[in-house]
DNA sequence: TCCCGAAGTTCGATTTAAATG
DNA sequence: GCATTTAAATCGAACTTCGGG
């Protein structure tokens, strides 16, 4: 057809800004400019501008969310690149994300690459094609720094360029310790995290500084560390074993810190088989504040990890970034220190 | 400008499909046809096909998401729509689905309601105005049946064009009381979900009809109801105090079977604090297997919901049923019905 | 008529320069 | 020249129509 009459819906019924435009009779770029009180549509009369408004109303029209973000180059999508998410932090840092970036009228799209090096490469790509301004992760590092702003939350290494949301695991270890001390406590066993993995030395170094301050004494004996693995169920099954072992040394023993919550969940399964009741024959505290805790019986005294704020924070960050790249401002890569705090349940229980 | 030399690339330096047509000195269409393997590129001679490819190559030409989407009304999205996420449930579902959809080259944009019937209508307008090109949801109940394929997964109503994924709680109910009673159990309490939601009828008569069959005398004053509400933590809670009121009540009973995994815990920390042992002096079941109840001392015995099954069951009939439309054929609602299954722990044992 | 490919239109919105009274 | 509005170019890819040899 030539030019006859077009309609100005389209193929799906959709209302486009042309059909607003034919309905007031004016042009499609007026209409544009007056819904989105754009500069150029100053000079508009207060009148045309509510007859479209109403009309815009009135058709239900929705702006084509593809079209727009085609020209402003823009599409306020962020990737959220997870490892897993069966355990309770991966879906507790969801949460938190999502409830952020709702909030600021963005969205993201997931990918979960399962402990597989090579699919974070593919599916950072795959959302690259997506459109999406900027990454989010959680317990995935990038070989190499990404093309985007990008946040990492929980695993993270030193790349340059991208920002860490990182727990001050040395003060919030300390409150550990620190509780079971003012309970009483003085034997205390420690399992600690996989020497490979980055947050187990820094934790040391808090527990550490901190019974040099009150004089523990801690005793070699009473201090194992977790293997090294990728899957997170295995610290459960590595701290029933090394709390088995435990056990059958003999050794005195009043309280135990776990490296997380798992492990903690695996000690208290193995002080139960070997018929110990926590906390009447020995004091279990965790690390992370996962959903069972609360719900374990006897509830777990932890430290908790705000993982919803963690996931808020990185949320943040990234559309800060965003935004900073698009202004073409610099911005240094600064990482947020987020503080953990105490979860003070009935697995732990007064000597005094 | 005018007309003088066009850079093929664009302000933001990505490869075009111009750049590519340039390179090789062809006209985009061309280049087009032949990278999609359209029809119309049949009649192009292979070796001109294999100087296109190769320069796309060579130039790491990746075809803009948005531009595709926006001329072929396609987005290969669908929209995820949960209640919550924070429970291991969520969690599951959206790793069934995000395993589902990356296999099929699809991806997903999450929205998380939080219990609030308003935010969900504005919120599946904006996954609307994304470009989705269906929903799946996890316990959501939508007023009215939404303009695209719809498949839910629990929480589920009946509305017509929406497919539901159902458990068959019926016939996987009775796997409860059939491994009790296998155990030698017969004096079994039972907690049973509140009258006001849709799976409690279905779960009770899977069990009244297995006790029919065996003999089981069912006990009206074993029998308590949980109250009617929306969190999910609170089944805990009330299982602990129902189970606290049955203790109190002093019947006897060897085993109680709860209306899900919560309020099992819930049951078992009741059951402990007055000083009763799982499964020593009673056995307790659950339903969900929650991630929480292979870490928790003891074990939970409960009958399993294919989580992960599920969520890629519905992502599967999400694809199916958008192709379905897209073709214009006609599909029914057809609903899926997907087997639990039992998880055999220790929180049970026999009594023979 | 076949072979090969170019040119132009479309998707829907934004934005610039230009035109009308 | 001023206030209003419009036509046309653009974003990047896909599809339809045409045309030269």
């Amino acid at each position: 057809m030539s030019k006859g009459k077009i309609s100005p819906l389209n193929s799906h019924g959709t209302i486009t800004l042309r059909a607003v435009a034919e309905h007031v009779g004016l042009a499609p770029g007026t209409v544009s400019a007056v819904l989105n009180n754009a500069p150029s549509a100053r000079s508009i009369p207060e009148h045309t501008r509510q007859r479209i408004h109403a009309a815009a109303k009135e058709l239900k029209y929705r702006p084509n969310f593809l079209a727009r973000s085609l020209r402003k180059q823009r599409t306020y999508t962020v990737g959220l690149i997870l490892e897993e998410i069966g355990d309770s932090y991966g879906s507790m840092i969801i949460s938190g994300v999502e409830a952020y970036l709702r909030e600021k009228n963005y969205f993201f799209l997931t990918v979960i690459h399962r402990h597989d090096a090579t699919m974070l490469r593919d599916y950072s790509q795959l959302l690259l094609e997506r459109g999406v301004e900027g990454f989010v992760t959680v317990d995935t590092s990038f070989q190499e720094a990404p093309p985007l702003p990008t946040v990492c939350v929980a695993g993270h290494r030193a790349l340059k360029g991208v920002t860490n949301i990182i727990l001050d695991q040395e003060q919030g270890i300390r409150m550990g310790p620190e509780h079971l001390v003012r309970l009483g406590h003085r034997k205390i066993a420690f399992i600690r995290g996989p020497k490979t993995l980055g947050d187990s030395a820094p934790r040391w170094q808090g527990v550490r500084s901190f019974a040099k301050s009150v004089a523990l004494e801690l005793d070699p004996r009473l201090i194992v560390d977790l293997p090294e693995s990728g899957d997170p169920i295995s610290s459960f099954e590595a701290g029933y074993k090394l709390t088995e072992e435990l056990i059958k040394s003999k050794r005195s023993v009043t309280a135990l810190m776990a490296f997380d919550d798992m492990t903690a969940f695996g000690a208290i399964r193995a002080l139960a088989k070997a018929g110990l009741r926590v906390p009447e024959h020995c004091s279990v505290i965790g690390f992370d504040d996962v959903a069972a805790c609360s719900l374990y019986t006897p509830p777990l005294t932890t430290i908790r990890q705000p993982m919803e704020a963690m996931g808020a924070m990185a949320a943040n960050l990234a559309i800060e970034r965003i935004n900073a790249v698009l202004e073409k401002r610099e911005i240094a890569a600064v990482h947020r220190k987020m503080a953990p705090e105490l979860a003070v349940r009935e697995s732990t229980r007064s000597l005094l």
